[in-house]
DNA sequence: TTAAAACTAAACTAAACAGTTTCGTCTAGT
DNA sequence: ACTAGACGAAACTGTTTAGTTTAGTTTTAA
């Protein structure tokens, strides 16, 4: 009997990014139950028993898609180029409008919400992966700085943080992904003004 | 030739209202896409062919589903009875842990944000509804009220507002939406004191 | 009571779907 | 140059889907 070598060749890593590209589309646009794996195959293309190589099934595809959107840390494009020099209201309004700025200019941004918050409930842990690396990180991240500005009084930094966060997400969540800015209505540059009034007294 | 004499007879609401009941367990568990009409049809112990005479298709079903579900103001189950004459502060507490308790009780109130924000991308239409029905109506409470108690010194009751609401539903996102409350852990009643304490000061 | 219309149950249609198979071609390691 | 395995194209399988139809039963308003 012949030893069944196995030889171990390598899928074309090339390829499963195509896939990958193709799926992000097609996700994104239709969420999990809506995406057609025929419209992932067209976009991406490479046929369809490639992507079946690649991936066991629609379910592993997606979920391998999701995490690694998650794990590219420049959703909200925050914790680069700050200068922590500057006075904590021009850090934190500069801080803010970098958000609102990269939000409002990526739709894809906005629709990986929509498919976290939306799928959230069948993949929790594609939900807990997107908490980790985007929600904890600015908030440890602006806890940080707030607790290392003791001349802001500020009593308590992670709730400061939570408030300051919540706040824009909030915003962000009514004017950007539920399309409804036009119905509660509120210039932008007010609500920083005002509410980094609020945060820092 | 006969007239044909139109007679009106009316649909009866009584099956509607089944057939509602049963999309809701069915939307609300799988999403739109997801959604299985026959199971709609189990669900809500109708034939199907009712569930055809009563609603052009599965996206007017859904659509009217979510519409209806809009417009039951008591997701939050806020503007009830709450005592104005409270201390501010207590108010605000009462306020918060109502809301924060209802929405950890009530599974459906998380699966429904979850659809809402989901299926904001293709269905637009329902998230502003949405936001009318139950995003505004709470800023617009809120705002008033922190408008009508001077003595709190709000120099802008709107932004205070949204700072508000903005920091509680984005504690609910992660802590019961999300499902990661664990991850970024923080106790709730200190999460309210602090919040009230930066609010008015 | 009667007749029209709402209803049920079940079969049906036509299309779409995830996933597989076949087969011939290309490519990379030896 | 040889060969195993990745790949493309396309047909195929079996299931599932939204929506329709049919034939018989129940409700309802006049």
């Amino acid at each position: 009997m012949t030893k069944a070598k196995p030889v171990e060749r390598e899928l074309s890593s090339k390829k499963t990014a195509l896939i990958l590209e193709g799926a992000m589309q097609e996700f994104l646009e239709h969420g999990y139950a809506g995406a057609r794996i025929d419209r992932i195959v067209e976009a991406a293309g490479v046929s369809k028993a490639t992507v079946y190589r690649h991936f066991p099934d629609k379910e592993a595809l997606f979920t391998a898609l999701i995490q690694q959107m998650s794990c590219r840390k420049n959703i909200f494009e925050l914790q680069s180029q700050h200068s922590f020099e500057e006075a904590p209201s021009v850090f934190l309004k500069r801080y803010a409008n970098t958000m609102l700025e990269n939000v409002a200019e990526d739709p894809q941004i906005l629709t990986f919400l929509r498919i976290i918050i939306g799928e959230s409930g069948r993949f929790p842990e594609l939900a807990r992966a997107f908490v980790i690396n985007i929600e904890k990180v600015s908030l440890d991240f602006l806890t940080q700085y707030l607790s290392h500005h003791p001349e802001l009084q500020i009593a308590d930094p992670e709730v400061t943080a939570r408030a300051f966060i919540g706040t824009l997400i909030h915003f962000v969540m009514i004017r950007d992904v539920l399309q409804s800015g036009d119905l509660v209505p509120i210039e932008r540059d007010r609500l920083l003004e005002s509410l980094i009034r609020i945060i820092i007294n």
